[in-house]
DNA sequence: AAAGACACCTGTCCGC
DNA sequence: TGCGGACAGGTGTCTT
């Protein structure tokens, strides 16, 4: 389910229950997730306190200071991962692969059906960590917007959908709202990213991030039961205009939704609005 | 440097 | 009801 909006969503579900509180136990039930979770990560991360959840594209970042150790574990959610806070005693389900034992009894509890997640610890800035250096911008800020997608398109004949998706441009925009975000803005997935027209880039940007927050602020309101529900923001569905919404009618032009692939990935669109 | 294919893994859904 | 195949919200890595 996460997308960077889910990201966000569980990073301030998760936040008040964990800032403050230090870490007693780290049970690993399952460490074979896209990358082993290190073996050391548990010894590191117990006794000290977690002071902050950070999030830089779609990845959580809990730094943490202790009596002996300082540093940052490096949480992705992958496709199916998912965030609880629960009582520590809770009996774990067949997913449940970490639980982060507080010393208020409650667990921060990690669960990944298809194990495309990773739990890594950095003693280092997680900002300079291998996965993160070469990130481009975030796509809620001001270093982000339709001049630097420009930029970055000059010289580029792939689709503009797999541009917006690569995090070498910019981060954050997932499957779902690389389509949706195409169609607010009426650019066809597959015109070549170097042949957008700067003007139609800065609509594509302010799009990006509008449908960003929407989607966030969307999540928000499901942020109450978040800690005690399932996690699952699949509410967003009627807000989408074209995502798995093949043969449906256009909201603007009533023309039949496509699907098509690229890239391996499905897209969706409306023939007649996006050129 | 850029683009495409492939890999990782489990669950679900659809057609026969 | 069972079975096979397609598909799923991500992204690092390897080849061209």
């Amino acid at each position: 389910m996460p997308e960077l909006p889910e990201v966000e969503t569980a990073r301030r579900g998760i936040a008040p229950h964990v800032e403050g509180q230090r870490v007693v136990q780290v049970v690993v039930r399952e460490p074979r997730l896209r990358w082993p979770i290190p073996a050391s990560l548990a010894r590191d991360w117990q006794g000290c306190v977690v002071e902050s959840v950070r999030r830089r594209a779609k990845y959580l970042l809990l730094d943490s200071t202790g009596g002996t150790s300082v540093g940052t574990a490096i949480l992705h959610l992958g496709m199916s991962g998912s965030l609880r806070i629960v009582d520590a005693n809770r009996p774990a389900d067949k997913h449940d692969h970490v639980d982060v034992i507080f010393n208020n009894g409650k667990a921060l509890r990690l669960t990944d059906p298809r194990r495309f997640g990773a739990l890594l610890w950095t003693r280092d800035d997680p900002l300079s960590h291998p996965l993160l250096s070469s990130l481009g911008p975030e796509p809620l800020t001001g270093a982000f917007d339709g001049q630097h997608l420009w930029r970055k398109a000059r010289g580029r004949r792939g689709a503009v959908k797999n541009f917006i998706m690569d995090n070498h441009v910019v981060v954050g925009v997932g499957n779902i709202y690389a389509s949706e975000s195409l169609f607010r803005a009426g650019i066809h997935p597959k015109r070549a990213a170097g042949r957008v027209s700067a003007v139609r880039f800065e609509a594509l940007a302010v799009h990006i991030k509008a449908v960003l927050a929407e989607a966030i602020k969307a999540g928000g309101t499901t942020l109450k039961d978040f800690v005690s529900g399932d996690g699952k923001p699949g509410y967003f569905r009627h807000e989408l205009n074209v995502y798995d919404r093949e043969g449906d009618a256009c909201e603007l032009c009533a023309s039949a939704i496509k699907r098509i692939v690229i890239g391996q990935r499905a897209s969706y669109y409306c023939p007649q609005c996006q050129r």
